[in-house]
DNA sequence: ATTATCAG
DNA sequence: CTGATAATG
């Protein structure tokens, strides 16, 4: 997925402590991919309800956003809107795999291998429409606040850390520099006590690389991304030198006759100037218990317990806070 | 992915 | 308290 930065950039380790009183944009379809992959049994099977709904994403919603309220860090959820019809290969691509994997889980679980099954289970996790409602009712619930994007959400929470509404994007892909987010966290996890959390600055990032925005979007655009194929053989390291010695991507297309599968100047608009709304309301409540309580315990089966021992953190984050308004 | 439970 | 393992829906 995205744009394999990983050689060139420098993250920075941080603890989630670090990120106390921050507010962070979360790119929601990248988070729900992350719960609906590692949310299961030891099979691969998700979690679901009695009417064989899957539950996955809810439980993954719930026990974060309980765990990082109690650490009081305020979430947003940015949902996608239309996928930018240049990213219609890269979905295809992707449906394609989910579509094998799956058989191969099932091929796996009949011949009783269950580590080959969870593993082809992990990458046939599929998102549908009922999935992404579940999970903004479930954050309407929860008083959590979250941004239906035009286009991207990548696009939207990267506008919105540059808004400063927040102070950065939690995603696990580096794609949100593209489009010009000054601050990316990985790993927002909670139980993550193996990968604490990294942070990549963009403008640090431009700094050691001696690079611009635009050149390295340039050299993104070499590599490949969602949006194009990029040249073969070229990787983040080559594709840095490359624009680093002619200076843009114009330049090492004429001068190498390369291909990057697509028009530059096309290309360079989606993360340059992206389509995303300006006009978003971001407001933190207070969680509707009982509401939280029929919508997963009576409808999806969740245990009350548990539910309820989760809504108390939200509590316990409110009710310690100095400025309560600057909250709810 | 996160929580609950259990062993040491 | 720490770390491994099971359960979660």
């Amino acid at each position: 997925m995205g744009v394999k930065l990983r050689d060139v950039v420098s993250p920075r380790r941080i603890r989630l402590e670090d990120l106390r009183g921050r507010t962070v944009a979360v790119d929601a379809a990248n988070t729900l991919y992350q719960f609906l992959s590692s949310i299961r049994q030891r099979d691969g099977t998700p979690l679901m309800d009695s009417r064989g709904r899957v539950t996955s994403h809810l439980s993954g919603i719930l026990y974060r956003t309980a765990a990082v309220m109690e650490r009081e860090i305020r979430v947003i959820y940015v949902f996608d809107g239309r996928s930018h019809h240049l990213k219609g290969e890269t979905v295809s691509r992707r449906a394609d795999i989910r579509k094998k994997s799956e058989v191969e889980w099932k091929r796996a679980l009949e011949e009783g291998d269950i580590d080959r099954a969870r593993k082809y289970a992990v990458r046939s996790a599929r998102m549908s429409s009922e999935i992404l409602e579940s999970s903004k009712r479930l954050l309407e619930l929860l008083g959590i606040p979250y941004v239906q994007a035009p286009g991207e959400g990548e696009a939207q929470a990267s506008y919105m850390v540059k808004m400063g509404d927040a102070w950065a994007v939690a995603s696990q892909d580096y794609d949100c520099l593209l489009f010009g987010a000054p601050r990316v966290v990985r790993n927002l996890t909670i139980s993550g006590k193996l990968e604490d959390p990294e942070i990549i600055e963009l403008e640090s990032t431009l700094r050691e690389l001696s690079i611009s925005h635009t050149q390295l979007v340039d050299m993104a655009l070499l590599v490949g991304t969602d949006f194009n194929e990029g040249v073969k053989g070229i990787g983040a390291r080559r594709g840095l030198k490359l624009i680093r010695e002619k200076g843009d991507i114009f330049n090492v297309i004429r001068d190498l006759e390369a291909d990057i599968g697509g028009d530059p100047r096309v290309l360079r608009g989606i993360f340059l100037e992206p389509e995303v709304s300006e006009d978003y309301e971001i407001r933190w409540r207070k969680p509707d218990v009982e509401g939280v309580i029929e919508f997963l315990c009576t409808e999806h089966g969740f245990s009350e317990d548990r539910v309820r021992a989760a809504l108390k953190k939200f509590e316990g984050a409110s009710s310690t806070q100095k400025s309560l308004e600057d909250w709810f």
